[in-house]
DNA sequence: TAGGACTTTCTTGGTCCAACAAATAAGAAC
DNA sequence: GTTCTTATTTGTTGGACCAAGAAAGTCCTA
C-alpha cells in the first residue's frame, strides 16, 4: 500500500504539476463529479489520502488552498464541508494589508470607490436628508480637530462610510468593510496630521457644501478630485518578472 | 470565516488560534515591519520555523495560504518572494467553477452587477451615445438566433459588458472580466435555448428602449427585474446533509 | 424495564518530527 | 569558460501524538 520508496512516481500527473495541486484537482473533481452541494461533507482527510495516494501532510495542503479560496470549510472533529464563499474572499483581498500600498492597488481601490461615490451622484440627491448633511458636517468637524495620523485616517474613513450609507445600500457597506484597512493605508499616504486637519478636512467640506446646495456637478467635481488626489504620492514602479 | 486573514475580524470566534493562522499573522507582521515589498525575499521555511517556534508543516500551511491569497510566489531552491497577484488570483476564484452556482453567489453576484448597472443609471444617461444604441441592439439580436447555451450565454454577457462599457470605467470592466465564467453560469441557470431567444432577448431590448427614450425609472426597474428573474431557480440549501 | 446521566472509546482534524527526493544556486575542478 | 560537485532549500512522505467532540456503552435511579 505504501509508495515505492525511490521508485518511479509512475501515475504522477503531467511533468510540472505538484502533488498538492493534483490533489486540489482531484478534490474539485470530485465535488463536480459527486455533485456535491453547500453544506454537503467531503471525505475525511485520511479517507482522501487512501483515495488519491497522498499523504496526510499534501492532502491537507491541498485542503489549505482549498480552503483559502472559499470552497470548503473545515472544522475539527467536523470534518471538511462545502461552502462558497468566492465573493467574500475576492474582496477579503484587497484587505490583505501587509505590505505597502501599490499605486496599483491605489489606482484599483480609488477608481472602484469613485464609481461607487461619484456614479451614484443622482441616488445621493434622492435620498438626501437634512440628518445626513448635519452628520458629515459633524464627523468632518472631528477631523480639524487634533488627531493621530490613525485617528484622522479613522474620522476621514467615517465620513465616507456616512457618505455611502445615505445610498442605503448594504451590499456597498459590506464592500467598505471588507476594503477599510486599505483604504485607511491609502488615507494615510502622504499626509500628516495637519494635512488632515486642514486639506481634507476642507474638501470635504466643498463636498458637503456641494450637496448642500445640490450641485450635482460641484459634488461630483469635488468628491472626484478629493479621491484621486493622493495619486501624486505614488511613484512609477517597475514591473517585477516572475 | 478567514481566520487567517481578517486583520481584526471583530468576531466572536474561538479564543484558541491555531497554530498556523498565528503563523500567517506572524508572517505577515514580518513583511510590514520589515518593510518587504515586491520582489524581496522571505526567509527560508526552516529559518521561520526557528522564528516562530513553528514546526516546517505548519510554517508551509501558512505559506499555502499567503501563496493562495497571491501574496507570496515559491519556487524549490529559490525560497518565497513577496508578489502581489491578487487580482489574478481573483480570476482564479471564480474560475472554481467545479460545483453548482450556489444561491448565496447568485445573490452576491446579481447584487453587485446591480448596484454596477442599476445604480449608475445617471451616468449612463450623461455619457450614452447613438452608437451605444445600435451596438446593443446589434448584440441583443444576435441573441434572438437559434444559438446553443454555451454561445447565448456569451452574447447575453456580452450585452452587459457592453452596457457597462458606457460607464467608460477600467476597474468595472477589469471585475466583470474576472467575475466572467460565474456569471455565465448564472446566466444559464434555468435557461434553454428558447428562453435566450425569447425572454431574455425580450427583457434586453427593454432595457435598450428604456435608454433610447432617456426614462431613467423604467431603465432601472427593468434592469433590475432583469438580473433577479433567475433568483427563483435557487431553492434554499440546507445545513446538514443526509 | 425505561430513561437519563455518566463514562469510555473511537474518530478526526491539528501539530510535530524525521527522513528522503528533486531542483538548483554556488562553488570547485578542469 | 565549461563542467562537475556540493550544499541548500523546497516538495513529499509516513508516522506519531494530542485535543476536542461524537458515538457507543454503562450505570444508576425512578
Amino acid at each position: 500500500m505504501s509508495a515505492e520508496l525511490g521508485g518511479e512516481p509512475g501515475k504522477a500527473g503531467p511533468a510540472g504539476e505538484s502533488a498538492v495541486d493534483a490533489v486540489v484537482q482531484q478534490i474539485r473533481n470530485l465535488i463536480a463529479s459527486s455533485k456535491l452541494k453547500v453544506g454537503d461533507h467531503l471525505p475525511t482527510e485520511r479517507d482522501l489520502c487512501a483515495q488519491f495516494n497522498a499523504s496526510r501532510n499534501t492532502v491537507r495542503e491541498a485542503m489549505r488552498i482549498l480552503k483559502a479560496y472559499g470552497l470548503v470549510d473545515v472544522r475539527p472533529k467536523i470534518g471538511a464541508t462545502i461552502t462558497d464563499n468566492r465573493m467574500t474572499r475576492a474582496f477579503e483581498l484587497f484587505s490583505f494589508n501587509t505590505m505597502e500600498i501599490s499605486r496599483k492597488t491605489f489606482s484599483d481601490v480609488q477608481a472602484f470607490r469613485s464609481l461607487i461615490e461619484v456614479g451614484s451622484a443622482d441616488l445621493f440627491f434622492d435620498r438626501l436628508r437634512q440628518e445626513d448633511l448635519d452628520d458629515l458636517s459633524e464627523i468632518n468637524a472631528s477631523l480639524a480637530e487634533n488627531h493621530d495620523l490613525n485617528e484622522a485616517s479613522e474620522i476621514d474613513f467615517a465620513f465616507h462610510v456616512r457618505l455611502v450609507s445615505i445610498l442605503d445600500n448594504h451590499a456597498v457597506l459590506d464592500v467598505y468593510a471588507v476594503m477599510k484597512p486599505v483604504i485607511l493605508r491609502i488615507m494615510q499616504k502622504g499626509k500628516t496630521r495637519r494635512t488632515f486637519m486642514t486639506e481634507t478636512f476642507s474638501e470635504h467640506q466643498d463636498v458637503v457644501d456641494a450637496l448642500a446646495a445640490r450641485d450635482r456637478l460641484a459634488f461630483q467635481y469635488r468628491l472626484r478630485s478629493h479621491l484621486m488626489i493622493g495619486f501624486r504620492f505614488f511613484s512609477e514602479e517597475m514591473e517585477e518578472s516572475a
